[in-house]
DNA sequence: TCTGGGGTCCTAGGACCC
DNA sequence: TCTGGGGTCCTAGGACCC
C-alpha cells in the first residue's frame, strides 16, 4: 500500500492532500486539541491552517509514514521526529490511528482474497499473492491480474497500491519498489541482469544497514557485485547461512513458498518514556508502567488465546544500550499476575544502574489455548507472593 | 537531533543428558 | 591419562522487517 498510515489520514482529512504530512509521534495526540476545538463540525471542514506542525512537536517519537510531499523534504519513516523538524517544519504532524489503519488493512485483504485466495500476510500494508492459479493471472504476465486488484482495492478504501509481478517472493518485493506510488512492475527471470543488477545491495529485502556497510567495505556495492562474488567468498565473510543465502538473493533465486497462515511465536508490550526514570529514584513510577505493560500483554494473550513459557523482560538506557533477560516457566502462562511475577524474577538480574528510557515485557514459546489443557495453566498467585522490583 | 512498537529468525555459549 | 560426540533446552544479543 502506498504510504499507507498518510493515505489512511488523508481519507478523514481530505483538505492535507498535497501538503506535506508526517504520521508518527508515539503516545501524544496533537489532533486531540483539534478535535475539542472543531468538535461537532465535519472533519473535512477543518481548515489546513488549523493542523499542528512538525514545528511545534516535541517528543521521543519517530516518523511511520510520510507523504510524498514531505518525503521531497529528505524526511521519512524511522527519522525521530526532532531531526525532522528541522527539515520540514512546515509539515503537519497526525498521530497514527491505529483502529482506523487496522479497519483498512482488512478491507484490502478482503478485497484480494476475493480474487486470488492464495495470499500471504506481511504486516498491515503488504501482502504476497500467488498468481499462479488465478483465472486470468499469467496474461500479459500478471499485469491484467495487478491492475484488477490496484483497481477494486481502490474502489473499495480509495486507496493505492503498488505490484511488482516475478517468478518468486524475493524479485516480486524488489519489482514492487520500482514504480511507486500506483504503479505495476514485472520482472522475468531473464531481466536480472539489467534491471536487478544495477541496484544497491540495500534493496535486497534481507540486507540491511549492518550488512550493507561489511559490503561496501568489501567493494560490492550492487547487487551484480554480489553476483559476481563466489558462493565460498560470501561464506567466508558472512557465514555458512546468511553468505549463501547473499549469493541466491543476487542472482534472483529464492524458492520460499508462500505461507498463507502462521501460529505466532511471541507477543510483546514496551514503552518508551516521555523522560527518563532511574529504578531507585522513580521507583513508583516505573513499577507501575512496570504492571500495567503486563496487564496489557495478558489481556493481548488472552484476546487471541494465546500463553506462553518463556516471560522476558527489556530495557534501554539513556545511552540507547538495550538489555534483556528471559525467565523460563514449567507451565504456560496468560494472567497478568503471572506475567508479572515471571518478568519480576527477569529483571532482577538486569542491569539497572543507568536511568531507563524505555521497558518492554514479552512472552516467548506460544501455545494456543485450545492445544492446552486448562490445569496446565499457572495459577494467579495470592497477592502477598509478588514480587515488588521497583 | 537522537533514535517507536510489534514482530521473526539466527548465532553462540553453557548446562545437561545419553 | 587428559579427556568423544550428539542432542536439547535455556539465555542473551543482534540483524532485519513492517
Amino acid at each position: 500500500m502506498d504510504a499507507f498510515f498518510a493515505s489512511v489520514a488523508l481519507l478523514r482529512y481530505p483538505q492535507l492532500k498535497g501538503l506535506p504530512l508526517v504520521i508518527g509521534g508515539g503516545r501524544r495526540a496533537p489532533d486531540d486539541a483539534l478535535a475539542r476545538r472543531f468538535a461537532g463540525q465535519p472533519l473535512a471542514d477543518i481548515p489546513a491552517e488549523a493542523f499542528p506542525l512538525l514545528k511545534d512537536y516535541t517528543g521521543r517519537g519517530v516518523i511511520t509514514t510520510a507523504t510524498y510531499a514531505a518525503r521531497q523534504f529528505g524526511v521519512g519513516s524511522a527519522m525521530g521526529m526532532m531531526k525532522a523538524a528541522r527539515l520540514c517544519p512546515q509539515a503537519i504532524v497526525l498521530p497514527v490511528d491505529f483502529e482506523e489503519v487496522r479497519r483498512y488493512s482488512r478491507m484490502f485483504k478482503e478485497v484480494i482474497l476475493e480474487i486470488a485466495p492464495q495470499m500471504q500476510d506481511r504486516g498491515v500494508d503488504e501482502v504476497y499473492i500467488d498468481f499462479t492459479d488465478v483465472p486470468g493471472g499469467q496474461r500479459q504476465s500478471g499485469r491484467v491480474l495487478a491492475r484488477l486488484i490496484q483497481k477494486s482495492i481502490h474502489e473499495a478504501t480509495g486507496l493505492t497500491c503498488s505490484v511488482g509481478v516475478a517468478p518468486n517472493k524475493l524479485l516480486a518485493k524488489m519489482a514492487s519498489e520500482f514504480n511507486k506510488p500506483n504503479g505495476i512492475s514485472i520482472v522475468h527471470e531473464q531481466d536480472l541482469q539489467s534491471m536487478i543488477w544495477p541496484l544497491p545491495c540495500r534493496k535486497i529485502n534481507g540486507v540491511g544497514p549492518k550488512s550493507d556497510l561489511k559490503l561496501s567495505e568489501l567493494g560490492i556495492h550492487t547487487i551484480g557485485d554480489l553476483a559476481a562474488r563466489s558462493r565460498d567468498f560470501l561464506v567466508d565473510r558472512f557465514g555458512q547461512s546468511y553468505g549463501a543465502w547473499l549469493h541466491d538473493a543476487a542472482w534472483g533465486r529464492d524458492d520460499r513458498p508462500l505461507e498463507t497462515s502462521s501460529e505466532p511465536v511471541s507477543m510483546s508490550r514496551e514503552t518508551t518514556f516521555e523522560r527518563d526514570l532511574h529504578a531507585v529514584h522513580d521507583k513508583e513510577v516505573l513499577g507501575a508502567i512496570f504492571t500495567r505493560l503486563c496487564e496489557q500483554l495478558a489481556a493481548d494473550l488472552q484476546r487471541k488465546g494465546y500463553a506462553g513459557r518463556t516471560v522476558s523482560i527489556k530495557i534501554r538506557d539513556d545511552q540507547f544500550k538495550t538489555a534483556t533477560r528471559n525467565h523460563t516457566l514449567a507451565a504456560p502462562v496468560d494472567t497478568a499476575a503471572a506475567i508479572r511475577r515471571a518478568a519480576g524474577l527477569a529483571l532482577k538480574r538486569a542491569p539497572l544502574a543507568r536511568p531507563l528510557r524505555l521497558l518492554g515485557v514479552k512472552v516467548d514459546a506460544l501455545i494456543a489455548r485450545s492445544a492446552l489443557d486448562q490445569a496446565d495453566l499457572v495459577a494467579a498467585p495470592p497477592e502477598s507472593s509478588q514480587i515488588n522490583l521497583f
